[in-house]
DNA sequence: TCGCTGATTGTTCGT
DNA sequence: ACGAACAATCAGCGA
Protein backbone atom coordinates (compact mmCIF):
# COMPACT_ATOMS: atom_id res chain seq x y z
CA UNK A 1 0.00 0.00 0.00
CA UNK A 2 1.00 2.80 0.86
CA UNK A 3 4.80 1.98 1.67
CA UNK A 4 4.83 0.13 -1.65
CA UNK A 5 7.15 1.11 -4.21
CA UNK A 6 9.22 4.55 -4.17
CA UNK A 7 7.33 6.66 -6.93
CA UNK A 8 10.37 9.09 -5.71
CA UNK A 9 13.09 9.31 -8.33
CA UNK A 10 11.97 5.43 -9.64
CA UNK A 11 11.11 7.18 -12.73
CA UNK A 12 13.92 5.97 -14.75
CA UNK A 13 13.29 2.35 -13.55
CA UNK A 14 10.31 2.40 -14.80
CA UNK A 15 11.02 3.66 -18.39
CA UNK A 16 13.40 0.86 -18.80
CA UNK A 17 10.30 -1.30 -18.66
CA UNK A 18 8.29 0.63 -19.76
CA UNK A 19 10.13 0.85 -22.97
CA UNK A 20 11.48 -2.31 -23.55
CA UNK A 21 13.62 -1.30 -26.22
CA UNK A 22 16.36 -4.31 -26.99
CA UNK A 23 13.76 -6.92 -25.66
CA UNK A 24 11.74 -7.97 -28.31
CA UNK A 25 9.60 -9.51 -25.91
CA UNK A 26 6.39 -9.90 -27.55
CA UNK A 27 3.35 -11.20 -25.22
CA UNK A 28 0.19 -10.94 -27.30
CA UNK A 29 -1.01 -13.62 -25.13
CA UNK A 30 0.00 -12.77 -22.46
CA UNK A 31 -3.49 -11.43 -19.74
CA UNK A 32 -3.55 -8.21 -18.03
CA UNK A 33 -3.22 -8.03 -14.25
CA UNK A 34 -6.88 -8.86 -12.78
CA UNK A 35 -8.58 -5.17 -11.83
CA UNK A 36 -8.71 -4.85 -7.83
CA UNK A 37 -11.60 -4.38 -6.33
CA UNK A 38 -10.34 -0.49 -6.12
CA UNK A 39 -9.90 -0.54 -9.58
CA UNK A 40 -13.59 -1.99 -10.51
CA UNK A 41 -15.26 0.88 -7.98
CA UNK A 42 -13.05 3.07 -10.32
CA UNK A 43 -14.51 1.79 -13.67
CA UNK A 44 -18.16 3.09 -12.46
CA UNK A 45 -16.54 6.46 -10.19
CA UNK A 46 -14.81 7.24 -13.03
CA UNK A 47 -17.89 8.13 -14.85
CA UNK A 48 -19.54 9.51 -12.90
CA UNK A 49 -16.26 11.51 -11.74
CA UNK A 50 -16.43 13.10 -15.08
CA UNK A 51 -20.05 13.81 -14.72
CA UNK A 52 -19.55 15.79 -12.03
CA UNK A 53 -16.30 17.07 -13.14
CA UNK A 54 -16.52 17.13 -16.95
CA UNK A 55 -13.65 20.60 -16.19
CA UNK A 56 -11.46 18.00 -14.67
CA UNK A 57 -8.13 17.14 -16.81
CA UNK A 58 -6.07 14.82 -15.78
CA UNK A 59 -5.90 11.46 -13.88
CA UNK A 60 -4.35 13.05 -10.84
CA UNK A 61 -7.46 14.39 -9.71
CA UNK A 62 -9.24 11.42 -10.69
CA UNK A 63 -7.08 9.27 -8.65
CA UNK A 64 -7.30 11.00 -5.62
CA UNK A 65 -10.83 11.81 -5.27
CA UNK A 66 -11.30 7.93 -6.22
CA UNK A 67 -8.68 6.98 -3.54
CA UNK A 68 -10.16 9.62 -0.98
CA UNK A 69 -13.66 8.32 -1.56
CA UNK A 70 -12.56 4.33 -1.43
CA UNK A 71 -11.16 4.86 1.44
CA UNK A 72 -14.59 6.33 2.89
CA UNK A 73 -16.58 3.44 2.09
CA UNK A 74 -17.28 0.48 4.53
CA UNK A 75 -16.21 -2.75 3.92
CA UNK A 76 -19.73 -3.95 3.32
CA UNK A 77 -19.84 -1.04 0.07
CA UNK A 78 -16.70 -2.60 -1.03
CA UNK A 79 -17.65 -6.18 -0.65
CA UNK A 80 -19.70 -6.14 -4.28
CA UNK A 81 -16.72 -4.30 -6.10
CA UNK A 82 -14.33 -6.99 -3.92
CA UNK A 83 -16.40 -9.77 -5.31
CA UNK A 84 -16.19 -8.72 -8.79
CA UNK A 85 -12.61 -8.10 -8.21
CA UNK A 86 -12.54 -11.66 -7.20
CA UNK A 87 -14.85 -13.05 -10.21
CA UNK A 88 -11.55 -10.63 -12.36
CA UNK A 89 -9.07 -12.39 -11.00
CA UNK A 90 -10.30 -16.09 -11.99
CA UNK A 91 -10.47 -14.79 -15.15
CA UNK A 92 -7.10 -13.95 -15.00
CA UNK A 93 -5.73 -17.58 -13.69
CA UNK A 94 -7.51 -18.94 -16.40
CA UNK A 95 -6.29 -16.94 -18.77
CA UNK A 96 -2.98 -17.13 -17.30
CA UNK A 97 -3.12 -20.88 -17.57
CA UNK A 98 -3.93 -20.27 -21.27
CA UNK A 99 -0.67 -18.06 -21.54
CA UNK A 100 1.29 -20.29 -19.80
CA UNK A 101 0.41 -23.37 -21.62
CA UNK A 102 1.52 -21.94 -24.97
CA UNK A 103 4.79 -20.62 -23.56
CA UNK A 104 5.88 -23.99 -22.37
CA UNK A 105 4.29 -26.31 -24.80
CA UNK A 106 2.06 -25.54 -27.02
CA UNK A 107 3.70 -24.20 -30.06
CA UNK A 108 2.74 -20.77 -30.89
CA UNK A 109 -1.29 -22.07 -31.99
CA UNK A 110 -2.10 -19.43 -33.59
CA UNK A 111 -6.03 -19.23 -32.37
CA UNK A 112 -7.13 -19.04 -36.24
CA UNK A 113 -10.53 -20.19 -35.35
CA UNK A 114 -12.25 -17.63 -34.40
CA UNK A 115 -15.75 -19.11 -34.30
CA UNK A 116 -14.20 -21.14 -31.24
CA UNK A 117 -16.93 -18.70 -29.19
CA UNK A 118 -15.29 -17.10 -26.69
CA UNK A 119 -16.44 -18.73 -23.32
CA UNK A 120 -17.68 -22.25 -23.37
CA UNK A 121 -16.03 -24.70 -20.45
CA UNK A 122 -17.62 -23.12 -17.54
CA UNK A 123 -17.27 -25.52 -15.04
CA UNK A 124 -20.38 -26.09 -14.03
CA UNK A 125 -19.05 -23.22 -11.27
CA UNK A 126 -20.41 -23.59 -8.14
CA UNK A 127 -24.59 -22.46 -8.65
CA UNK A 128 -24.61 -20.95 -5.26
CA UNK A 129 -23.46 -17.81 -5.57
CA UNK A 130 -23.71 -16.78 -1.48
CA UNK A 131 -26.43 -14.94 -0.20
CA UNK A 132 -26.52 -11.50 -1.67
CA UNK A 133 -28.16 -10.77 1.34
CA UNK A 134 -30.66 -8.58 -0.74
CA UNK A 135 -32.86 -7.39 2.33
C1' DT B 1 2.83 13.07 -34.88
C1' DC B 2 3.55 9.87 -31.31
C1' DG B 3 4.07 8.57 -26.76
C1' DC B 4 5.19 9.13 -21.99
C1' DT B 5 3.80 11.32 -17.39
C1' DG B 6 0.96 11.85 -13.41
C1' DA B 7 -2.06 9.78 -8.96
C1' DT B 8 -4.92 6.36 -6.84
C1' DT B 9 -4.89 1.35 -4.40
C1' DG B 10 -4.77 -3.53 -4.84
C1' DT B 11 -2.88 -7.64 -6.48
C1' DT B 12 0.60 -10.38 -8.09
C1' DC B 13 5.22 -11.95 -8.97
C1' DG B 14 10.10 -12.21 -7.90
C1' DT B 15 14.09 -12.38 -4.99
C1' DA C 1 8.70 -11.61 4.00
C1' DC C 2 9.52 -7.49 1.50
C1' DG C 3 9.74 -4.79 -2.54
C1' DA C 4 8.97 -3.51 -6.99
C1' DA C 5 5.97 -3.48 -10.89
C1' DC C 6 1.74 -3.21 -13.22
C1' DA C 7 -3.41 -2.74 -13.87
C1' DA C 8 -6.95 1.98 -16.26
C1' DT C 9 -7.74 6.75 -17.36
C1' DC C 10 -7.05 11.45 -20.22
C1' DA C 11 -5.19 15.47 -21.33
C1' DG C 12 -1.01 18.01 -21.77
C1' DC C 13 3.57 18.57 -23.32
C1' DG C 14 8.18 17.21 -25.32
C1' DA C 15 11.02 15.72 -29.00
Amino acid sequence: MKGGRSKAGSKDERLSVKQSKGKKVKDPNKPKRAPSAFFVFMEGFRKQFKEENPNVKGVAAMGKAGGDRWRSMSDDEKAPFVRTAEQRKKEYEKKMRAYESKQSGGNEEEESDKSKSEVNDEEDEEGSEEEEDDD
